[in-house]
This record gives C-alpha cells, sequence and structure tokens, in this order.
DNA sequence: CGGACTGTTCGGCCCTCGCCGAACGGTCCG
DNA sequence: CGGACCGTTCGGCGAGGGCCGAACAGTCCG
C-alpha cells in the first residue's frame, strides 16, 4: 500500500494565478486599468479606497504575476495591463463572475455606471450598449459575419477603409482580427480583436466617441452620431 | 472634503469566483474534471489528498459558483464540469497560469506525466503533441485555415465526413464549429470547437484512440496510428 | 536646502478560510 | 435488520494574508 498517493497535477499551477485575482481590490484594480491606460499607484488606491501602502503591495503581486507591467517616469510610477492576452483574460472571468452584491449607491455612482452601460472601452474597443449594437448592426449589414468565429467580409473590409483605417496595416498585427467578446453588462457579445481596436482609436480620433471623465465611459459626440447613422443607415 | 470615496467597481465580482479558484485543491479538482466526465466525490477526495469532509464543502464551494454540477444516482453523487464554457474558462486560466513548482516526482507520476503530454482530452477534444500536431497537420493540408479566427475549410468538411462524422449535424450545435485553444504543455494552439468534439468523440468511439487508466491522458492505437496517416499522409 | 509630493518597507492586528476527525444521514447489500 | 459503504454537517485549530500607520526614500519645485 502506498503511503500517501495526494497526486498533485504536475501541470499548471491554477490556484496561484486566481489567488490573484481573489481579492477585491487587486480585481478592483485590474478592472480599473481595462481602460487600456496607464495609471498611478495613487489613483488606483484612491479609486479603490485602501492606503498607498495597501496599493503598493498589491501592485507588487499583480506585477510579479505578469499581469501588469511597471513604468517609471520621473517620481511617479505608472502601471499598466502587461498586454492584449491579459486583457482577454481578464474580460473572460469577468464574463463569467456574478453580478457585484450592489450595496446602497450614491446618485453620482449609479449616473457613472449608467454611461458605463451606454459605452465604455474594454481595454482598446468599444463595449456596452454602443459596442454591442455596433456589432449587430455590422451583421445586419453583411460586414460581419458569426460562423465559426467571427470573420469581417470583404463589405466590411471596405467600410473599415472608408472610415479612414489602414486595413492592410491592421490586418498585421499579430493577433485576431475580429473575435467576439462577451459583454458584461449586455450578456451579448460585442466586437474585439485588432479591427475593434483599430475602431475604436479611430473614433477617439476624429471625436466620433470621447472619453468621459477619467474612466472607460465614453460617449458618443454629435458628430460621431451622424456619422456612423449615415455610414450604416442605422440610428445610433 | 468627501469621507470616503471608496468608489468600488458596479461591475462584476471578479474577485469572488476567482476566489473560489484560488484553492489548490478546488484547482485540482477542476484540472481533473477537465476530462469531460462525472467523478464522485470520494475520487476527488483522493485524487487531492484530502478527507472525504474537506472534499464536499469544496464542491459545494463550485456548485454554488456554478463552475460543476451535481448528478446524483443511487448512493453516489457524481459531479461534473457545468458546460463547455466554464471549461473554456479554465483552460484559459491555465493557459496563462505558471507552470506548477515541481516537487520532487516519483518515477510513476512522471511517465502519467510525459503520457499526458503526448496525448490527453482537454475537456471534449484532443491536447498534448497529438492534438496540436493534428491542428498543424490539418492547416498544412488546407484543411483548416487561421485567418481570423480558424476556419475549416471545404476540404476540411470532406475530411471530416470522410471519416464518418455527421458534419451537419456537428455544425447545428450552439458553439463555435472550430476554434484554437492554447495547449498547456505545448504552449501552442491546438484545435477546439464543436468539430473537435466530433472528432474526439469519434476516435474514440473507432478505438483509433483510447483512455490510459482513468484520467485525461489517452494513447494513439495501432489502428488509428494508421488510419490517420493514411487519412492525412503523416506520420503520426 | 526644505517643503510637498510621490511611492515603498516594516511591524503588528485581525479575520478569513482550509483542514481534520467525529458524528450523523442516506443507499445498497446480504 | 445490521454492516459497509458514500456523502454531509459541525466544532475547533492554525496559517496565510489583507489592512493600516509610521517611518523612510526618491523626485520636482521654489
Amino acid at each position: 500500500m502506498d503511503v500517501v498517493t495526494t497526486t498533485v497535477d504536475a501541470s499548471p499551477d491554477l490556484a496561484a494565478l486566481a489567488a490573484v485575482l481573489a481579492d477585491r481590490t487587486r480585481a478592483s484594480f485590474c478592472l480599473a486599468l481595462m481602460d487600456g491606460r496607464a495609471w498611478t499607484g495613487g489613483e488606483l488606491a484612491r479609486h479603490a479606497g485602501v492606503a498607498r501602502s495597501t496599493a503598493s503591495e498589491h501592485l507588487d503581486r499583480l506585477v510579479s504575476a505578469g499581469l501588469v507591467v511597471h513604468e517609471h517616469q520621473g517620481r511617479h510610477r505608472y502601471v499598466r495591463l502587461a498586454d492584449a492576452q491579459v486583457a482577454e483574460l481578464i474580460e473572460y472571468l469577468a464574463a463569467h463572475a456574478p453580478a457585484q452584491p450592489t450595496g446602497p449607491r450614491s446618485l453620482r455612482a449609479a449616473s457613472v455606471g449608467a454611461a458605463m452601460a451606454r459605452a465604455r472601452t474594454c481595454y482598446d474597443h468599444l463595449a456596452g450598449t454602443l459596442g454591442v449594437d455596433l456589432a449587430d448592426v455590422l451583421t445586419e449589414r453583411g460586414l460581419l459575419r458569426r460562423d465559426d468565429g467571427w470573420l469581417v467580409t470583404p463589405g466590411g473590409l471596405d467600410w473599415l477603409a472608408g472610415l479612414g483605417i489602414d486595413v492592410d496595416h491592421v490586418r498585421g498585427a499579430r493577433r485576431p482580427f475580429a473575435r467576439p467578446c462577451l459583454d458584461w453588462t449586455e450578456r451579448r457579445p460585442h466586437l474585439a480583436g485588432a479591427a475593434a481596436a483599430a475602431v475604436c482609436q479611430h473614433l477617439l480620433e476624429t471625436r466620433w466617441i470621447e472619453r468621459i471623465g477619467s474612466g472607460r465611459a465614453v460617449r458618443l459626440t454629435p458628430a460621431g452620431r451622424r456619422g456612423l447613422t449615415a455610414s450604416l443607415q442605422h440610428d445610433f
């Protein structure tokens, strides 16, 4: 008879990775960083409501897990998600996570939440009602096909080029061109991948959308509304 | 001055989900269940080297998080992963997780590990060297395209039908037909999705592959080796 | 240089949670 | 019915880890 059979899986240390994300504060950091931009430790500390020292320790763990990278610059030390892969992982978890036990929220918090539900960035692409609607309209117009994975049709490529996006350059990226990404608030997929990132960047540059405050929430500008409505024959 | 600004994200409770997986024992359960079959609580307890009572508590948490489901039958109570979505989530985490701090392993454990690295099931499809090689060969032969997402070509559909798979039936499934899945051991993608599940099931039914013992590891049988080699003109 | 700001390190507190063993509740069998 | 299982519930123990505040260390400015 063997002594003990404790056949621990020789494979990946799932628990170690999950433990890094299994803390409200660190999770809150990650969700905040999902806007794809660099934050300072102090901003994150304020955002999550903890002491700077605590935030610093949390960032250490996120960095050593490879989820987040530091970038110092002057007396600030910026921090951002390591890469698009990490963002995708967090998306994935968020899509499966239960809704937050929504405590009593202030009016301001509620209105921020409503704005986020309408339109926000999800790492580098559009999410929220706007993101999901856009994906739906592209599909209706035959610019996007959803069979096996998601596929931008030739018409879709023309549409991208018509907006002023350098399609060939975007196709060269070493990442999926188009893929679905389950939306937290809508529980339906919006468009992600290199094409979606290019669209989002382009909309920001042309000010068809603009960021609200410093968070992930964005707003469709009047020009953006007119532009999208005209180019897709659909009311936004 | 405000009292406290603790702007907790109104969004998904990432930490709660991660906490469920952030335990060696529960993670070990999930990885074991990745073979797609139903286990009893006792088996899992033995597998992870904990008391039955402990395993029972862990299973409770996994069930209430919706990651696994119970199925009782007689005096046994079987448990399996809730659905393919959960399996995909775990795959995803496993792909990003660090390698387990590999302690001193017995000869037996090492040989089990080697067999797993060669060929195993990943929930419902093939993984390991065999899985990755198969995907590579399919791509070389023009049966699979990897542009935007993964796409089975018409030739690929013929190949599936030639094996004896009812392609139309498989295409009807409410899930992606073909998608990449990053392999833990190979760090390169193998084929997942409805098509891959059908292939795996078919190979098991025709005994071209067979399970080794009770785990996830599988072995290519002599008949399987001949069959695959003939149908793809490649040495397996 | 001294202040105002940033971020980090270090004790120490406290709470959570994973673990066990013992007891109890089912189910199947002889 | 009694025995052999399998699974669950419950106290209690111990370790790990999140939190803070205070002290220290850089960076920029006047």
